[in-house]
DNA sequence: GGTAGGATTACG
DNA sequence: GTAATCCTACCT
């Protein structure tokens, strides 16, 4: 999948707070194809489409929150609407989004990206999209705002996504659950996964 | 203080 | 497929 410019217009096109109050295997889906833009420090904007999204929620074992908070998974407690950032690995930054509701630990992982009129690579990959996009601890709780320079704008077109579902992939517990979706055209998805397919209309 | 286990990436 | 890498949570 190759995307044209993206325009001033679109990315101005903030999703409003309500969009992040569902719940995070509906609100995955739903950011496929959406705008991730930043402010960065040197004061350009960057931005890039989300092609590949995975759902995490404390109902499953695999969700940070499974076993309560901590002191690095709090935000995902929080506010639907902020961003949840951890290190994982040591070295990899991981940026998510908190969904559904207070007290309640869900969010998707923006798993990748796609830069019109770069390499598809380069935001292939959780810690890859961080990377590219600056994104580190200090970005932990921000709100979705333009005013916090960090937000996400809505899909620029109507256009039909062929977007496929499939199962998580990097993690050992609940594996079955199908909570990965990403565009079918996209070769910038991670990895690829058994069981891919269309989900059901 | 010590250790096991990662929501990963790069390379063969 | 497997190694590198190092922080965090949890246990002693």
């Amino acid at each position: 999948m190759e995307f044209s410019t993206i325009t001033t217009e679109q990315i101005s096109n903030l999703l409003p707070r309500d969009f992040f109050c569902r719940p995070a295997e509906l609100v995955a889906q739903d950011l496929i194809g959406c705008i991730l833009v930043k402010k960065q420090p040197d004061g350009n904007l960057l931005s890039g489409i989300i092609v590949e999204t995975e759902a995490y929620s404390q109902t499953e074992a695999s969700c940070h929150g499974h076993k309560g908070k901590t002191k690095t998974n709090t935000t995902l407690f929080g506010e639907p609407g902020r961003f949840y950032i951890y290190l994982t690995y040591g070295i990899y930054h991981c940026v998510n989004i908190v969904t559904d509701k207070n007290n309640f630990a869900s969010g998707v992982l923006l798993r990748s990206i796609e830069l019109p009129g770069k390499d598809e690579r380069i935001a292939s990959g959780p810690g890859l999209l961080a990377r590219i996009f600056q994104i580190n601890k200090s970005h932990d709780g921000l709100p979705i705002s333009i005013k916090s320079g960090l937000w996400v704008a809505g899909r620029p077109s109507q256009n039909m996504l062929k977007i496929v579902q499939t199962t998580r992939i990097g993690i050992s517990k609940a594996k079955e659950l199908p909570w990965r979706w990403y565009l079918q055209k996209s070769r910038s998805i991670s990895k690829r996964a058994k069981g891919d397919r269309c989900p059901k209309k």
